[in-house]
DNA sequence: GCGCGACTAGGCGGG
DNA sequence: CTAGTCGCGC
């Protein structure tokens, strides 16, 4: 045997160590599309990490043919260290890693000649974020001559970015269309489009299409992709949606070596059009796909694992299967009743400071989750009134608070001249656009469009330093305000050639007039003159290199960083609260459920349009199962009897999806800290001391069912009971109802009346 | 065209 | 509650 054999066998020996036989087998399974069904826990990153550093090291794969591609842009970063580990310390050159986003924006990037000749985008394109796009969606409503009460923009939005994630055209969006709201969604679609591209701008839709559209124009580049990735690896599949499906089948149709690995009982991103299709359907689109399952959870106790599957096999919309461990049993989860969201804050906030102090766990393997980002000010307080360290995920981002935003409008338009939404925040915003109105941008919009040139341009042509012979007619006060805007943007602009990012960005605060309005006495000031500082300390980890070369990477970067990748999980020391969504694909020792009520989790407007969409309610469980499954030795989950929204005291009722976790399982605590080995009872005792207790209603007499009687539900309406278990001093009761078939219910919370 | 207080309408998640 | 819009006087 040759050296050189032996350290094949070696590598592969070391790559498949402590693999168990599916995870192994996720790995030497080279050839042919893969699906791997991986239920949460079981090992799917090792899985990738393992398969990637095996396909380099073992079958000789150069770095430069492998795509994967993550959820987000802190899972490619975590995946590429684990997999420089695997291959002690060789850096992991040419491997492409990171979003579909990310990559999308990188085959543009990558190929400016012919997206600029056949997909009309300039390579400096911007990328429009949410609220960008809701000004373009309003602007083409206004051109329209539509109303933007009766058509709102943040819903046209979601409509048209749905029809986008489709591969639906504007044409086509018209011709689907059955209603006048459809057909007008569809004429606000074009539109959409067309301002679009006059910005030089591109949406999050856009880095997904577009490429297929450059694919579609350009085949031989498309061969070229497809020559080259030899091997392509796609993580959290059961989220990808059509477009994305589209373009890595495109991608895989010349080597075929198609790597997906999923969960669809983690499918949470429905909404985004995620289609659960494509993990459902894999087998048909790839008859020759094999299927490994990974169902051996090593992440939690076994508790949590049975606890999860039990919530989870609620599901109808489900492939059945079953979430297994052979760790320990571990504690049980603790279920635990609060008045209100305060004090639920305050007693996650003790139990983190009670663990600290006398259990030893690290802040930082501590996480709170909450399906609404509202509901991480309750928690914040409660916590830094204890002086507890804590980071959130989330919540008003960084790069979306408004200083931020108006600062970065000036590097954007500066980059891409096109950009009109930067432009019009700029004049909005900003002291040097004082003395401009609707009026004089309308005066330079029609300009624009008669010289055929930008926005900018106008005012560059009213300073005296544009390149047309005509400008836009303005008088007084807007004339020499637009002088002034025109002068400094120019001025601005010269400074890209050999200036670094931090002396632009200075030279933005002081010219545009920024820097002055900030009051330093003022707390709130003084709170976003730091964002600016923590803006400018980013500009500044940038070098000293000319902004004309720094710039592009550095807009394109903020434009695509996700909300998880600001989590510094190297940071020690700090409790971590995230959104439910957010926290897909992480794992802590000990996790917090908070707000695990009806109206919450499920949302309401899953409840409301439960009948209507029932797969709204389904993915609402997916989302509460990922949430339990986050955790490694600790589970609590949390609700309370009354919640304020928007001021307003509601009560509330604790959520469906906690009566299919066994009394066995779960410790519940009452509401005086009280330890009370109790289940579904407690918790029932306490659904039914939910109203306000000055109007106590007298609790409801214990009925029993029994098959054949006929029942009133007040949701499903008349029914008759089918079967009655007794079940932990209840009755579990399977109801048909007329209208709404056979719902099995708990006798305890089900407030029926008996017809007979 | 600006800045102020009054009013109201959201009512989720995020690359 | 809070962000965004409206209508007013300057």
């Amino acid at each position: 045997m040759s050296a050189l054999d032996f350290t094949g066998t070696s590598a592969s020996h070391d790559l498949l160590a402590g693999l168990n036989e599916q995870q192994q087998a996720s790995v030497l399974a080279i050839d042919g599309p893969i699906l791997v069904v991986a239920g949460p826990g079981s090992g799917k990153t090792r899985v990738l990490t393992h398969r990637i550093a095996y396909l380099m090291e073992v079958e000789g794969v150069p770095g430069d043919r492998i795509l994967a591609v993550t959820f987000t842009n802190k899972a490619a970063r975590e995946m590429r260290a684990r997999i420089e580990q695997l291959r002690h310390g060789r850096p992991l050159d040419g491997v492409v890693m990171g979003t579909f986003h990310a990559f999308g924006a990188r085959l543009l990037r990558e190929n400016p000649g012919v997206v600029a000749d056949r997909l009309r985008i300039l390579p400096q394109f911007t990328i429009y974020d949410t609220a960008d796009q809701a000004e373009i969606v309003k602007a083409a409503l206004t051109s329209l001559g539509l109303d933007p009460k009766l058509f709102q923009p943040r819903r046209i939005l979601g409509r048209i970015s749905a029809a986008k994630s489709q591969l639906i055209t504007p044409d086509e969006a018209r011709n689907l269309a059955e209603t006048y709201d459809e057909e007008v969604i569809a004429r606000v679609f074009k539109e959409y489009e067309r301002l679009l591209r006059r910005a030089n701008a591109l949406d999050f839709d856009d880095l997904l299409t577009q490429p297929i559209h450059l694919f579609e124009e350009a085949p031989h580049l498309l061969e070229r992709y497809q020559e080259r990735f030899q091997h392509i690896l796609v993580d959290e599949y059961q989220d990808t949606n059509r477009v994305q499906y589209v373009l890595v089948s495109a991608l895989a149709e010349r080597h075929r070596n198609l790597f997906v690995v999923g969960d669809p009982d983690q499918s949470i991103y429905g909404w985004r059009q995620a289609d659960i299709r494509n993990i459902l359907d894999f087998e048909k689109d790839y008859p020759d796909a094999r299927q490994i399952h990974l169902e051996l959870n090593y992440r939690s106790t076994a508790r949590i694992v049975e606890a999860a599957d039990r919530v989870i096999r609620e599901n109808v919309a489900r492939i059945d299967r079953r979430l297994r461990t052979d760790n320990d049993e571990g504690e049980p989860i603790v279920l635990r009743e609060l008045t209100d969201q305060a004090h639920e804050a305050q007693f996650i906030a003790d139990e983190i400071r009670r663990m600290a102090q006398f259990q030893d766990v690290a802040y930082d393997d501590i996480a709170i989750m909450y399906r609404t980002t509202a509901q991480s000010r309750a928690l914040e307080e409660a916590l830094r009134f204890r002086g507890l360290p804590y980071q959130v995920v989330g919540g008003v981002r960084f790069y979306e608070r408004k200083e931020i935003k108006d600062v970065l409008a000036v590097l954007r338009l500066l980059h891409n001249p096109a950009d009109t939404v930067a432009l019009e925040r700029i004049i909005g915003n900003l002291p040097m656009g004082r003395g401009l109105g609707p009026r004089a941008l309308e005066a330079i919009t029609t300009w624009a469009a008669a010289e055929r040139r930008t926005m900018l341009d106008g005012f560059l042509a009213v300073a005296g330093r544009g390149a047309t012979e005509t400008a836009p007619a303005l008088s007084g006060a807007a004339r020499s305000a637009a002088q002034r805007v025109g002068a400094t943007i120019a001025g601005l602009h010269e400074m890209l050639i050999d200036e670094p990012l931090t002396a632009l960005f200075d030279a933005i605060l002081d010219r545009t007039g920024y820097g002055a309005t900030f009051d330093r006495t003022e707390e709130e000031d003084l709170d976003r003159w730091a964002n600016i500082l923590e803006l400018r300390s980013e500009l500044e980890r940038l070098g000293d290199d000319a902004a004309r070369e720094t710039l592009p990477q550095y807009l394109e970067r903020v434009a695509l960083v996700a909300d998880v990748d600001t989590l510094d999980t190297d940071e020690r020391g700090r409790v971590t609260l995230i959104t439910l969504h957010s926290a897909k694909g992480l794992e802590f020792p000990v996790v917090f459920v908070a707000g695990v009520e009806e109206g919450l989790l499920p949302i309401s407007r899953a409840i409301e349009n439960e009948h209507l969409r029932p797969e709204e309610l389904e993915e609402e469980r997916r989302l509460f199962y990922v949430g339990m499954t986050r955790a490694e030795r600790l589970l609590y989950l949390t609700y309370v009897s009354s919640r304020a929204t928007y001021g307003k005291v509601g009560y509330s009722v604790p959520s469906r999806f906690l009566t299919a976790i066994p009394n066995h399982l779960v410790r519940s605590l009452g509401r005086r800290g009280s330890l009370r080995t109790e289940g579904k009872a407690g918790l029932r005792d306490r659904v039914r001391g939910e109203p306000p207790p000055a109007v106590a209603a007298p609790a409801p007499p214990v009925v029993t069912y029994q098959a054949g009687q006929k029942v009133f539900h007040p949701k499903f309406g008349e029914g008759v009971v089918r079967e009655a278990t007794e079940r932990a001093g209840d009755q579990e009761v399977a109801v048909e109802f007329v209208r709404h078939g056979t719902k099995r219910l708990l006798a305890s919370l089900a407030a029926m009346e008996t017809l007979d």
